[in-house]
DNA sequence: CCACGGCACTGAACCGTATCAGTTCGCCGG
DNA sequence: CCGGCGAACTGATACGGTTCAGTGCCGTGG
């Protein structure tokens, strides 16, 4: 332990033979100062060593300098999909020196005490909010504590709250009529949780786009084996679909194990499509035709928003680029 | 904008009659308030829903209530591999009220300029280290700074700081040793980034152990590209290994499609072994044989020891569990 | 020559909490 | 009845910044 004291404005002050507020005023770029004295001071803050203390700057009224994102779902998902390692990466490209807190809880009810607690604490200035139900509850409370959010997800969900979003119709029914036009006339759909509002959402656009045709939809909590399972349903049924399209990419992979276990060749008998392109949709065979998003540009964007929003910015919701598919070798007509 | 002062102790001083010094007394469990006192001030500061503001706490010297992770490694790693997402999922469960800040960086150097931000900010109170190099340059950084610290990795690359590390030698030696036991004479590795000194370590052991028989030991980035490029290579050897162990799950799945696809069935022809046991290995077929950690026990332990040492305990190294082999699908016999 | 304006800077208050040195009690023992 | 002691509480100060109301000084225009 080297107790060494971190230097403070203080000393800058008393090195430089000014007021510590000259100090305050030439460090943060503000007038009040001559350039030689701020010169002067910035040089002698770099050469002690001077880093502000976050602690005394949020206490006098600034920034807390961090954002936050709670995840509500077990580990096991989170190990699993890269959904939200991506989206990390995106929102810390936009950060700067601002942090990120992580917390994974296990309920909204701990969600929300979290929020209140960061809030509180004035630990964070803003959160992201994922996976959002129909009526959420996180909504109103976090409009009601006034805290800065930006939700990632559809506007109708988002309240009053900044949204950003990307267009899940548009690309499910790309997706579907791809599928139609290779002559597919029995599609099903392994879906996640049927309680998150990106599900009832691509739900409902796969059920407007096969309106025509049999369709069958599955609900998972998104682990392969539900996906492996559901699959063995599906496929067991006499008319059995001829395309199957997965919420995710581990229940697409389980999906394949499950044909290939049952004797059907992909994608001569069975056409499989991912949603979420990630590096594993390319290492099985064939490879996967996946639904592919930016999403660490997604998370960028919501960042971006969130930090604008924390300086006063404009409420309201932004689209962002809409997935495309991307057609790789589990596709085809049918036979 | 609902701008609600938050309630302050002196509000609580107020309405309880008593000075702002009893108030703190009363609120922190210590002595110097009577009981009936304590009472009431805890009730008004639950009636006024009071939070205390951290950064006045860190201000007067407490802990900042948080500890940092950095991760040095580019985003599309991160989403593939588990043990990131699972080490955080442990490590938060350990964590209670305290915060945890991740960050992701390009490189060591970038790395360091966080910590050095992190701590002179007084934003958090340790950190968590992982991916150790040999002769890792952050360990001295970290002792000079004088940041608590908790090294992920072995201690021999650990230094004075505390580290928690599981026993790989062993691990890779009963892993090597059944594949021997089954019969296997030629056997390869798919290894990860030969910078990282798990990745040395294992080499080593692997080596070792091998050392007997035939083997050869190739060095990847860990992703499915490499892992599948570097199999397609063992396999088109003349005299071509019976039996390849790889570094993590993606890279084993990507080689069991390049052997699918040479036409080697898998186990029959060619055995292979997973490191770190995700969901993923399971919704292949056939399953694959992993060599399994509890990556969230790791995680917690590390945490734990990290609060620890915050809290002024004594450092130390400390092993967990080790790996064992969950033997699946993958492995059989050589023909 | 003086009034005024603006620049450069100072001194002090303030943010919310912790903590320490006192102060005021009441109580007990001698 | 008084001295001493401990419990209960007060008031002040520290923490490290930001910010605001002054203050002294210089230049300039009338």
């Amino acid at each position: 332990m080297a107790p060494i004291k971190r230097p403070t404005i203080a000393d800058i002050a008393r090195r430089a033979g000014v007021s510590k507020g000259a100090v305050s005023y030439a460090l943060n770029g503000q007038p009040g100062v001559s350039e030689a004295t701020r010169a002067r001071v910035l040089a002698i803050a770099a050469e002690i060593g001077w880093q502000p203390s976050l602690a005394a700057r949020t206490l006098s009224g600034a920034r807390a300098q961090a954002i936050g994102l709670v995840v509500c779902r077990p580990a096991r998902f989170l190990g699993v999909e890269p959904f939200f390692m991506e989206l990390i990466s995106g929102i810390e490209s936009e950060l700067g020196s601002c942090a990120l807190m992580l917390q994974t809880v296990p309920d909204h009810h701990a969600e929300l005490e979290v929020y209140r607690r960061w809030w509180g604490e004035g630990r964070v200035d803003g959160v992201i909010l994922v996976d959002l139900h129909a009526d959420d509850v996180r909504v109103p409370a976090l409009q009601e504590l006034g805290l800065p959010a930006v939700v990632v997800g559809h506007p109708s969900v988002a309240g009053s709250l900044t949204s950003v979003w990307s267009d899940e119709v548009t690309a499910m029914r790309e997706t579907t009529g791809y599928l139609i036009a290779l002559g597919h006339r029995r599609i099903a759909r392994v879906a996640g949780l049927p309680s998150l509002m990106h599900t009832v959402i691509r739900d409902r656009a796969f059920a407007d786009a096969c309106a025509d045709l049999e369709h069958w939809t599955v609900h998972t909590d998104y682990t392969g084996e539900q996906g492996a399972r559901a699959t063995r349903r599906l496929l067991s049924s006499s008319a059995r679909p001829t395309a199957i399209l997965y919420d995710n990419d581990i229940m697409t992979v389980a999906g394949l194990s499950v044909a290939q276990e049952m004797g059907l060749p992909v994608p001569e008998e069975l056409s499989l499509v991912a949603w979420d392109d990630s590096p594993l949709c390319q290492v099985v065979r064939p490879p996967l035709t996946a639904v592919s998003r930016d999403i660490p540009a997604f998370g960028a964007h919501a960042a971006r928003r969130l930090l604008a929003l924390v300086e006063g910015g404009p409420p309201g919701s932004f689209e962002v680029e809409a997935a495309r598919l991307t057609p790789r070798g589990s596709t085809t007509r049918p036979a």
